[in-house]
DNA sequence: GTCATAGTATGATAAATATCATAATTTTAA
DNA sequence: TTAAAATTATGATATTTATCATACTATGAC
């Protein structure tokens, strides 16, 4: 990890929107001269389970992975968050440790704010305080309807699910790199490791995709979209 | 459903200790004015997926459950809420229509805050606005969590965690009457109907609990307990 | 009360998924 | 570069869970 030099030119930045439209320039500066942005490597952990909230984190660049840590086994993946999600909503008003880890899956770029002068802008600041209440509001709803779509499906509907929501949601393209090795996929949809291997072979057998190591090319969509409603 | 007369005295109303603590007395005087309380019996509908947000609704009395009704067929329980807990807080601030239903386990009281009133507040009074974001992130952490919880057992654990949840959450009481009749039990922890009867024959016979109809008396807490953690 | 309906219950069987074993391949580290 | 470790892969088998069938029981409507 490796702090980078401290400019606020996030261009697509959530929160510099929010501020911008709600804040006045003081505090604008103010949230500025106090951020910290760090840069992780692919692999890095960027958040801790049971490490104290201090700040508000926002990742910019890259991609992560929030996750439950088992204590002996395998863990559990709560989701996959790309630039201009936040990273730490979930408990940053509500607790005071983290209960749940964050990994980078690619190079990433986090923006730290310290939590409390959020808070006061929050206070003082009634437009920004409903944008970071939308923005909560709205993120675990993804959470919560996403795992709901997903325990409703068997492994082929899971697999094809996943698959769809990187061509998608994330990478925008029918042939993307997997962020994640074959026991991740499995413990976000919740199988194992084997059978989300077995299923990406069946779909390969059967001409869904093809398979390149850890690219993927998906060759028939709408049998996948298919497999991933009907399964 | 009947309307119930006017008057703020939720003795308990974390919305009132809110306001007590942050609001001046003008404000709270006007969300009392404008407050409506509605009585649902056991079975009423208290929110449909899929209508319109108009109001912030508090659970005064009772009981409900938030679940998600399937296109055709079972649907997902999300989660079960007690007295003062929000009841529609997931979507509130960040999307227009509920995509859930509301509907009481037992006969329940509920307060509807006039949702454009919650959100003036919020934009004038920075502390109530912390509170009610602490109040979210709360709700959604614990559904979150729970989901992670109840996921990764299997159906013995599942079922044995759902009655200590009862019993330890709810009705504070190892003597109870269960709010959901055995297909609601399948529906909250994601198995089938059948598997949910058949499990709690498994925990009579094995002596665990006793089972008179709907009512349930937990025997054997501790190897229940055993069950739900480690199976 | 009686009938229809929903809920509870249990067994038999099928299907889905997990586990165990083993090997090939890729990645990592010395 | 090479050995060790992790990942991917596949088969065989065991286990779990779902599905189907069939009663029995409770509940509500008439």
């Amino acid at each position: 990890m490796e702090e980078v030099p401290n400019k606020c030119d996030c261009e697509k930045c959530d929160v510099k929107e929010m501020f911008y439209k709600n804040v006045e320039a003081q505090y604008i500066e103010i949230v500025c001269n106090t951020k910290i942005e760090k840069a992780f490597k692919k692999g890095d952990m960027i958040i801790e389970e049971g490490k104290p909230i201090e700040s508000f984190i926002y990742l910019k660049s890259g991609l992560v992975k929030l996750y439950k840590q088992g204590e002996d086994e395998k863990g559990q993946i709560i989701i996959i968050a790309k630039p201009f999600d936040f990273v730490n909503l979930l408990s940053v008003f509500s607790d005071t440790n983290y209960n749940y880890s964050v990994t980078a899956l690619e190079d990433s770029v986090t923006c730290h704010l310290d939590l409390d002068h959020i808070k006061n802008m929050i206070r003082t600041n009634g437009e920004f305080a409903l944008s970071v209440m939308k923005k909560i509001s709205k993120v675990s709803d993804t959470i919560i309807l996403e795992s709901l779509t997903i325990r409703k499906k068997n492994i082929h509907g899971r697999v094809a699910y996943i698959l769809l929501f990187f061509a998608d949601q994330i990478y925008e393209d029918s042939y993307f790199e997997l962020p994640l090795n074959r026991r991740e996929i499995a413990e976000f949809i919740g199988k194992t490791t084997e059978n989300v291997i077995r299923t990406l072979s069946e779909f390969r057998r059967d001409g869904l995709i093809k398979i390149f190591g850890k690219s993927i090319e998906i060759i028939d969509k709408e049998k996948l979209q298919q497999v991933s409603d009907f399964g």
